[in-house]
RNA sequence: GCCGAAGUGGCGGAAUGGUAGACGCGUUCGACUCAAAAUCGAAUGUCGCAAGACGUGAGGGUUCAAGUCCCUCCUUCGGCACCA
């Protein structure tokens, strides 16, 4: 073939496979298994990025190569087609929303097509069509009937300015995207759905899908299940002391429920913290009641916080707040009174929006109690374990107990400390020793100091505490729990008395700067002394032994922590993070909430005669001042009766997240043209669970989510067979601009597909967005046009091939020939594209230095080719005078006994440095491997006057001689 | 701060514990050409004339053999973040 018209033929061929509906999927196929193969559908933006080609023409090559593989592959597209940018383009251009999203879908699939991609157009779905979305409302009123949605006020982003609700998208930085005015929070009624009753189970079945860990991780750590226990602190008011009759400000028991991880720390609880939005400060400070000394310094400092922004909560960390006066909480575990505060930096969407502050023990309500002058009581002593060896603690005996002393000795004039190098362990310690019945720590210092270093004037300066080493202690041949007191003393004199011969076979003294001693000693607990010494220790947070805790000191933290709930009769709990999912949007392009507000009957769901609630046309898209959809204006549809009573009543005017809209569409291609069902249980069941889900790294934890939860719900109504949708989930990785930062038009780094597959050819861009890095792993990759480069010169060599008659290849060839079979294979199974793509290169480069390619193996290559760049293919493929579509034909098979050549090089190595190579029939001994190693030239001369103590040969990979 | 991923030539990136740098780009030299482009051939980790030595973020360890396994640390990127 002369010559390479990339647009010819790949005109030609798009034209002839739309003809053949080659990619039309049927339902099944007698004989092959389905394969559900899932790509986040666009959102209809008006124009193809780079970053589409690499969604949707790159997966395209794992699609065909499964087809090929014999498999029924479903590749589907569609739009997710309602949302912001359309009204946008309404208010500020003034047209269409629909007509807008029409047209640039239209201008899309064209562009869609230029791919080559297999998509099956014939199952195309659109979230904006009154079709599709008509099973969007069914499918809320299902969760609304199952209790799963509710109505409540919640808080949302409002522009003070231009008096509207901004989606989240829609604030930078906490500033209106439009007028740059900082955003507000501003409660309103929003339709919820209760993804919190799934959080459980959206953690718990992600261990038996095989997706990667970070995805997986990223939606636990979003989802933030924390274990704990919910705490009552019972009141007493001393302003008010007729509140006393054990009732609160509203009739309750006067009490406060706090959540906490650390029960174990409750002896050092010495303040409560409530949020500003609190119910009971609420109450508390409201005109019905009067129990507060300070109600109105309490009321200002709600109020301050109520309109502090966003973004100057992030801004300024400073802990603020005030003490409630008048009431003070009792600390179940001790009996004391404890102050109660309120403070902003207490989050009442969270656990209790209460908290028990323990400032020994806690970064935030240390700064607090700093801030605030509130005692700070220690109750948790550090504990370190020994890892690893020497002393590693062996599992499952038992500890014996010990006090002990870690004495920090300075010198006498320098600023150095005594150190000891352990002869035995290679261990670097302070000066250690037990404490004997009636010693202080410090006399137990002193005392082993001078037993072990002859120093007779140690001075004791300051005591630092304990900390707890565990270990396995060597020579006692015991796990051991040493309670050690760490002691700082300073030497007044260099006065010394000899020291005892075993003491000085054992350890050698040094003495060591502060810096020195960092590298120097190996212990945990010595390092913790040292940071005490320097003051760099901190407030220590972590789990550990307990102190000051009555009968529980002692007891670590993970044992102590059931037996004190159990102790204050508090409750085991679990608390998340994630919150409900606000559905409501104030906006007109979404799919209209199908509910409807009736005076008698209060919000009752649109039959199901009725859906879809056809979102109505109107023609003024800006928003209402008082925070209503646009839909609001339309009062002809506002208006209408109650599906229940008959009576007048009004249709909710908001609209619904597309989120809802996306949370389902891929069940929607299995049956794209039912009206009688979402689909059919027949064919759901044909192709769910999803194969494998492609998409992008920014929906892991939003739409990837909210599906699994509405995939879980429609599970748990029989409406779906699977409790999951996605049996693999992949994200894909970024293109960047060729300078390698993010693609804008700011930057001018945009690469415009089109014009590179005018230049180029879609094959081209094809490849070359499969050489550019592994397509599984989420990495960034600059666009480099030098590639493509590279790329299309591989094309074209290959049609440059001589294909000769059918003379049968040479043993290395063939093994090539094979080897690569098999890894293109194996590498497009696991979405490493850029490795098959390498592969065929170099089969192409053993291929050129033949000077006929016999025809069978060249209609191989075509047919690996044919995944990569199925236009080039089905031409080169026509051109070896086949009548068919080589996109039907069956992939090769590689024969294993052909994988190794007749002959095979191997690497030799003496004492693990490579000397050479020599060449050795497949299948030699051992004996005539080393042989021939032996007499290699340069082997030889390593060899020369050297006895060889042993030799290693793995086959077909190396040599190693060990010598003197 | 917490969770996750990753550090390999000038660049993108390869490497079941087995000759580190496959494949491609770039660069250099050569062929073809009046010339250039394109194409083809050769070379291309660093230092060194060479023999060789050194090389996968740093430092230790395991092994006949470590980019790969173990420990400590550093850096970059992504996600979450006053979540008790």
């Amino acid at each position: 073939m002369e010559g390479y018209d990339h647009t010819e033929i790949e005109k030609k061929w798009q034209a002839r496979w739309k003809d053949a509906d080659l990619y039309k999927t049927p339902d099944a196929v007698e004989g092959k298994e389905n394969y559900y193969f899932l790509t986040e559908f666009p959102y209809p933006s008006g124009n193809l990025h780079v970053g589409h080609w690499y969604a949707f023409s790159v997966p395209d090559i794992f699609a065909r190569y499964m087809r090929m593989r014999g498999y029924n592959v479903m590749y589907p597209i569609g739009f997710d087609a309602f949302g912001l940018p359309a009204e946008n383009a309404a208010i500020q251009r003034g047209l269409n929303p629909r007509d807008w999203t029409f047209s640039n879908m239209e201008y899309m699939r064209n562009q869609l097509l230029s791919m080559g991609a297999s998509f099956d157009w014939s199952r195309e779905v659109i979230t904006c069509t009154p079709e599709y979305y008509k099973w969007t409302q069914w499918l809320f009123i299902q969760l609304y009937n199952k209790g799963l949605v509710y109505r409540r006020e919640t808080s949302a982003n409002w522009c003070p300015k231009d008096k509207t609700v901004l989606a989240n998208e829609q604030v930078v930085n906490g500033h209106c995207e439009r007028c740059g005015s900082p955003v507000e929070k501003r409660m309103m009624p929003q339709w919820n759905i209760k993804i919190t009753d799934y959080a459980d189970r959206l953690i718990d079945d992600l261990a038996g899908l095989d997706w990667p860990k970070q995805i997986k991780d990223a939606q636990i750590n979003w989802i933030g299940r924390s274990e704990g226990a919910e705490i009552n602190f019972a009141l007493t008011f001393t302003y008010k002391p007729e509140a006393n009759d054990n009732r609160g400000p509203n009739g309750e028991k006067a009490q406060l429920s706090v959540f906490t991880t650390r029960p174990d720390t409750l002896f050092g609880a010495t303040y409560l913290v409530l949020a500003p939005e609190h119910l009971w400060v609420t109450l508390a400070t409201d005109d019905n009641h009067d129990v507060l000394e300070n109600k109105d310094e309490v009321r200002a400092y709600i109020a301050a916080a109520s309109k502090k922004s966003e973004l100057e909560r992030k801004e300024n960390k400073e802990k603020t707040g005030v003490e409630v006066k008048g009431v003070v909480a009792i600390n179940p575990a001790n009996g004391q009174e404890i102050p109660i505060y309120v403070a902003d930096y207490v989050l009442g969407g969270y656990g209790t929006g209460a908290i028990m502050a323990v400032p020994a023990h806690d970064e935030r309500d240390f700064e607090f109690a700093t801030k605030f002058n509130l005692p700070i009581v220690q109750v948790i002593e550090p504990t370190y374990y020994q890892t690893t060896e020497p002393g590693k603690i062996k599992e499952g005996e038992p500890f014996d107990h010990r006090e002990a002393i870690i004495a920090i000795v300075k010198h006498w004039s320098e600023d150095k400390y005594m150190a000891l190098k352990w002869k035995k362990v290679a261990w670097g310690t302070f000066i250690t020793g037990g404490i004997e019945e009636g010693q202080t720590p410090e006399q137990a210092a002193q005392m082993e100091i001078e037993q072990e270093t002859g120093y007779l004037h140690a001075r004791p300066v300051k005591n630092f505490g304990v900390v707890h080493g565990k270990f396995y202690h060597v020579p006692k041949k015991t796990n051991r729990n040493a309670h050690a007191h760490v002691v700082y003393l300073e030497l007044e004199d260099d006065e010394q008395k000899p020291v005892a011969d075993e003491e000085k076979d054992m350890h050698e003294l040094l003495w060591l700067t502060a810096d020195e001693l960092q590298k120097f000693l190996t212990p945990d607990t010595h390092i913790y002394g040292l940071k005490m010494l320097l003051g760099t220790a901190g407030i220590y947070t972590d789990a550990g032994t307990l102190a000051n805790s009555g009968q529980f000191t002692r007891l670590e933290s993970e044992e102590a922590q059931a037996k004190i709930v159990e102790f204050v009769g508090g409750k085991i709990t679990k608390q998340y993070q994630l919150r409900d999912w606000g559905v409501s949007r104030q906006r007109y392009w979404g799919v209209p909430i199908p509910m409807v507000h009736c005076e008698n009957c209060e919000y009752v769901p649109v039959g199901d005669e009725q859906l879809p609630v056809v979102l109505p046309e109107i023609s003024d898209y800006l928003p209402t001042g008082d925070g209503k959809s646009p839909l609001a204006k339309a009062t002809d549809w506002v208006n209408t009766t109650c599906p229940k009573c008959g009576g007048p009543a009004v249709r909710e005017t908001d609209t619904l997240d597309t989120f809802v809209d996306s949370s389902w569409y891929f069940l929607r291609y299995a049956d794209p043209k039912n009206t009688a069902e979402f689909a059919s249980k027949e064919k759901l069941e044909n192709w769910l669970p999803v194969d494998l889900y492609s998409g992008g790294s920014e929906h892991t934890t939003m739409h990837v989510l909210y599906s699994r939860f509405w995939h879980k719900a429609m599970f748990d109504m029989g409406l779906v067979n699977t409790p999951e949708p996605y049996l693999k989930r992949m994200n894909r990785g970024l293109i960047m601009g060729p300078d390698g930062q993010k693609m804008s038009k700011s930057k001018g780094n945009v690469i415009d597909p089109d014009e590179i597959v005018r230049q180029l050819g879609a094959d081209t861009v094809r490849m070359y967005l499969a050489f550019i890095g592994p397509y599984n792993e989420v990495g960034a990759y600059p666009w480099n046009p030098g590639g493509t480069v590279g790329v299309r010169r591989f094309l074209e060599r290959v049609i440059k091939l001589k294909v000769g008659g059918n003379e049968p290849l040479d043993s290395k060839t063939d093994a090539v020939l094979h080897q690569t079979i098999k890894k293109v294979g194996d590498d497009i199974g696991t979405l490493k594209l850029n490795t098959c793509v390498a592969a065929l290169m170099t089969l192409l480069n053993t291929f050129e230095k033949l000077d006929t390619v016999p025809h069978d193996a060249y209609s191989t290559f075509v047919q690996l080719l044919a995944p990569f760049a199925p236009h080039l293919s089905d031409e080169l493929w026509e051109k070896l005078g086949n009548d068919s579509s080589v996109h039907l034909v069956a992939w090769p098979q590689f024969d294993p006994a052909k994988l190794v050549a007749d002959t095979v090089i191997v690497g030799v190595q003496i004492n693990g440095k490579a000397r050479g190579t020599v060449e050795l029939a497949a299948g030699v001994t051992q004996e005539e491997a080393l042989a021939a190693a032996r007499s290699n030239e340069n082997v030889a001369k390593w060899l020369e006057g050297k006895v060889e103590k042993r030799a290693v040969y793995v086959p077909g990979r190396i040599i190693n001689i060990v010598v003197d």
